[in-house]
DNA sequence: ATCATTATATGTCTAGGACAATATGATTGT
DNA sequence: ACAATCATATTGTCCTAGACATATAATGAT
């Protein structure tokens, strides 16, 4: 039986911390202490690397890894509150299909939830579907990706479903004299898209043109899809996954490349607790976005008339 | 005007090349060589960025930095063949329907873009658009996108239309007895999903079950799933964009990972030169897909009877 | 109790060295 | 002239170890 064994650049990729958390963890907490191999180049052993991904996943729920270090797995496992979900979060919940929803992937019946799920929008409507099921859904997945209760790969196969379905619905909607027209992507490093197909559904649903550029779309590009699509306005979406330190230099990055009359919106659970930055809207529920589209569409009232003119 | 700044975080991010490899090219040729700000620390200028980013498509193409660092801007651009695409390729296929396609990409035309694209997949079949049409779409978008003739975003634009016609198709097709599961993701770092997509279809279509992960799931994961999921093949798809000298070490990491019992399948452009490796199976083509699916059965046969005796 | 200030914790940057893997070029044999 | 082998150059990734900015916690003052 041969023993699995990580190089660095292994662990980076499996656990999200970078080579150079690594190794300054192991200067100063003595942890991770991987052996070293025949080129004197670090080693870990499978029981390190999946101590590592509960370290990180305690972190994300604000514990500090100072504190974390030095524990044992088993005491790792005791702070995680496995049963967080059912506890508070389900009085929250008006409805109780959303716990169903919630069983069915658990239970990895992946036919089953899309049944479900195209069930609930036949009923409700893409606007309530989104707003009722989707979105409480995908906060209702993250606390429990985060608790510990929910593996990985479920997560993913949430999305996966989820998109489909949500997809499909926003593609049936009629297409006509659409604006504005609206730029929707994440920016590198952020994996999750469920939140922008919200988005996108929502717009869609206000009459905006939804230009959907995908996932993970550099910084620059963004910048050259604007200009040469002639987008109004460019939308990103962040996930509480997504390290929050990062996301105010990002921004104003962005704010820097764009056009200054392109709009910057941004949109998604990861941004509930910034501060207000000059010249971006943040959009922390689905709600605003309606009020924001409004809003913006008296700003630029005169130009669309102007548009339609030259039309 | 404030004039666009990038540190190294930023341009790793937009570039794809490591804080390492800027570092040490720094060091060797002198390229890039950024100013520093008031902390000592890198600071990149637009030009510099966009000068990486284009050495870094013509490595890519298989050149070598040496050879790259220290030609100005200008001279890069006209190593790069932009029109290599209508040249070749035009001849090789069969079908102007493709250029078409292409066509409707590079001006943007995503409504009538995926318009025709529904249209060819209700013309033809999913099996033989897949095979006639997406395939050979996507091989040209990745040289269009090699060349430099084709931004970023216009491939994201097109990744995403695509990704959702095939899945409208992929959920049409009915359900049923299904055999034998397969579960279908990609790697960490591996963006491109259409391959994965295509693969789907054509596993669906053979009867498959297909349980789709999505994107980027981390190796261990990938061993959790295919465990929960009692999954009987692990199918990974790996386009040309992906680093090809990594492959190799993933594909065996992953091998240590899985149970025995469990094949291991990879397809995409990415593998087409790779070496073959014990108990992985390589399939280049979306062809060997369904040999190899013919193939798996009649070795499983067996077990499968016996799995109808339990149902 | 609330706010301002200091101290600790933590991630990310820095420099420059080393080495393994790959690619190129030279030499030799057929 | 062409193929194969070996030497050399190129290139990415790892290494150590130090510094510092920022975020969080702890302290003290109002």
């Amino acid at each position: 039986m041969i023993v699995p064994s990580f190089s660095i650049s292994s662990v980076e990729r499996d656990t999200g911390l970078t080579k150079d958390v690594l190794r300054v963890w192991e200067r100063r907490y003595g942890f991770p202490f991987p052996i070293r191999d025949a080129n004197g180049e670090r080693s870990y052993s499978s029981d390190q690397v999946e101590r590592l991904r509960l370290i990180k996943r305690l972190m994300n729920q604000g514990h500090r890894p100072g504190k974390l270090i030095g524990l044992s797995i088993e005491v790792l496992m005791s702070i995680v509150p496995r049963s967080a979900i059912t506890k508070q979060d389900k009085n929250e919940l008006e409805s109780k299909d959303i716990i169903t929803l919630l069983d069915l992937i658990k239970q990895h019946a992946s036919a089953g939830y899309k049944q479900a799920m195209q069930q609930q929008l036949a009923r409700l409507g893409l606007q309530r579907f989104v707003q009722d099921i989707v979105a409480p859904l995908t906060v209702l997945i993250g606390r429990a990706w985060e608790n510990g209760s929910l593996d990985v790969f479920e997560e993913h196969l949430f999305s996966e479903m989820t998109n489909r379905v949500m997809r499909m619905a926003i593609d049936a909607l009629p297409d006509g004299n659409r604006w504005p027209r609206i730029l929707l992507t994440t920016v590198s490093d952020e994996q999750h898209s469920l939140g922008l197909l919200m988005a996108e559904s929502i717009l869609a649903l206000e009459g905006a043109e939804c230009i959907s550029l995908g996932n993970q779309l550099p910084l620059l590009e963004i910048g050259h899809a604007a200009c040469a699509q002639h987008t109004d306005i460019v939308a990103l979406s962040f996930s509480t996954a997504f390290p929050q330190r990062q996301i105010p230099g990002l921004l104003k990055e962005l704010r820097n490349v764009l056009k200054p009359e392109v709009s910057l919106w941004t949109g998604g659970c990861g941004i509930a607790k910034l501060a207000k930055i000059d010249e971006i809207l943040l959009l922390p529920s689905l709600d605003d976005i309606v009020t924001a589209l409004a809003e913006w569409r008296v700003q630029h009232s005169n130009n669309m008339v102007l548009k339609e003119v030259v039309d």
